[in-house]
DNA sequence: ACTTTATGTTCCGAATAATGAAACCGTAGT
DNA sequence: ACTACGGTTTCATTATTCGGAACATAAAGT
């Protein structure tokens, strides 16, 4: 009787709040002013300056006293990596995305679904070797990338309509789809054939190939993507690399499967 | 007046508490249930539980429903990287350190100081080109490491004082410092001579070499190590690589101290 | 020198959220 | 059926957070 009137619970108290102002000062992307948090928060004042002290003090914060300004802090980089070394894809699929790259020699990426965006969790480039944090934590709109679509694509309903209603359609080219329906056509065309394409539909000239990892469920756990230039190659002929992209898929798939974590 | 018995405020409230619990979760390195967090835990039950309910709605911790189990969470993942992109350290000191790995040809080890600890925030490994979250943010003791003891050298006395708090002392082997007044005298040597050495303190069998990378008040902003195997070289022959650590510490230094933020 | 403006910090009563002991629930063991 | 255990929920009490407003500080304007 108590919850008729309780719509859902979206604040989850002064934890909350917290999290809303770091992930508000990370997505600025460069050092913030107070000024410049405060006039892009909900929040009052006097809520903004206690939340920053306490982050700061946390470490989840730097302050930088010179330039009055804040940045995302150093304790994340420490949880991040704790994170990754746990989650049951990235270090799994390691190995296998190795060996992929090899075979290949083309611009791989992992990616998992995040809030309705695309998270990248690993990557392997064509041509230089190393890539740190600088790709892995990336982030990327769902509705215009290859593993995008292909994570979108293998959600449990609820999940993806939730996830749906994120997408801002932001038309960063012209073969960026427009609008709800016209994603919806093609998710269902996805799951229909397995596999995800990127038509320049986030960058002129770049083109993709992904396939979802999937679990026991049929569920989406991650997607695998190609990705290559209009230049080097045309959408029909990255096609080839679809069933080594799937092969990996599967691996990485019965890798998680019967994956325990080590006593 | 109001201040008069007030000590120190270490608590930061209901998030720092939060922040606690997120530590707690990443230092199992592993699944844990929730009754293993509860025994480890200062905090009664009903505030252990909420806590990590909090934090899963947030997607800082990952619940699995199957095994009962939380991990640290994927946000972590995207949150780390705008703290790593935008750290004064680790991305302007990238190139150089691409430069040095191709020069010497060795394991090299960038880190920063955390809380008393040593957090790596990149690497070049003399091996397997490609190391990703699995080594930055790993951390690692500061009395018995290269880069710790460079680091703990190079710090305001106030700093240094809780730093050195912070050591354990924990005997790893045989020529593990043993004490702090042991530690103080060899961080004297280190600030006098301007680099330090690990001499199997930590693992046995390896050796490093480390600088610290200093700003213009000569206190350090990070420190740069060079690791080998008692089986490759010895510790009076990893001092030949000195000249080019300090070489590349002092680019990293001057590059550090012009950047400021693209606008 | 004296406003004015922009920005950051602190106060304090009111409002709210966190607290945690205890009760409760479900499952497994005996 | 009883007991033990791990996990979840309740609810009156308590402590923290809230946030408008006053205050401080430093530039910029007149």
């Amino acid at each position: 009787m108590t919850r008729l009137f309780e719509a859902k619970k979206t604040s989850d108290g002064t934890v909350g709040k917290a999290l809303v102002m770091l992930d508000l000062v990370a997505s600025f992307e460069r050092p913030v002013r107070f000024s410049e948090i405060l006039s892009k928060s909900a929040y009052p004042k006097a809520t903004v300056y206690r939340l920053l002290q306490t982050l700061s003090n946390q470490s989840m914060l730097d302050y930088n006293a010179q330039t009055a300004t804040y940045i995302p802090g150093i304790r994340l980089v420490r949880l991040a990596h704790a994170a990754w070394r746990q989650s049951a894809l990235a270090p799994i699929a390691r190995p296998i995305l190795d060996d992929l790259a090899d075979v290949l020699g083309e611009t791989l990426h992992l990616a998992q679904m995040d809030d309705g965006h695309v998270l990248y969790v690993d990557k392997r480039n064509a041509e230089k070797p190393v890539e740190m944090f600088s790709s892995a934590g990336k982030t990327g709109p769902g509705y215009c990338t290859g593993v995008g679509k292909a994570l979108l694509a293998f959600m449990p309903a609820k999940e993806q309509t939730r996830a749906l209603k994120r997408q801002s359609f932001h038309k960063y080219t012209a073969a960026t789809l427009a609008d709800l329906p016209a994603l919806k056509a093609e998710l269902l065309e996805i799951a229909a054939i397995g596999m995800a394409f990127d038509r320049e539909e986030h960058e002129p000239g770049i083109i993709c190939v992904a396939v979802p990892i999937l679990n026991d469920l049929n569920r989406a756990i991650g997607a695998l993507s190609l990705t290559s230039t209009t230049s080097h190659n045309s959408l029909s002929s990255i096609k080839r690399f679809a069933p080594k992209l799937q092969e990996a898929a599967r691996k990485i798939s019965d890798a998680a499967k019967n994956w325990q974590f080590p006593t």
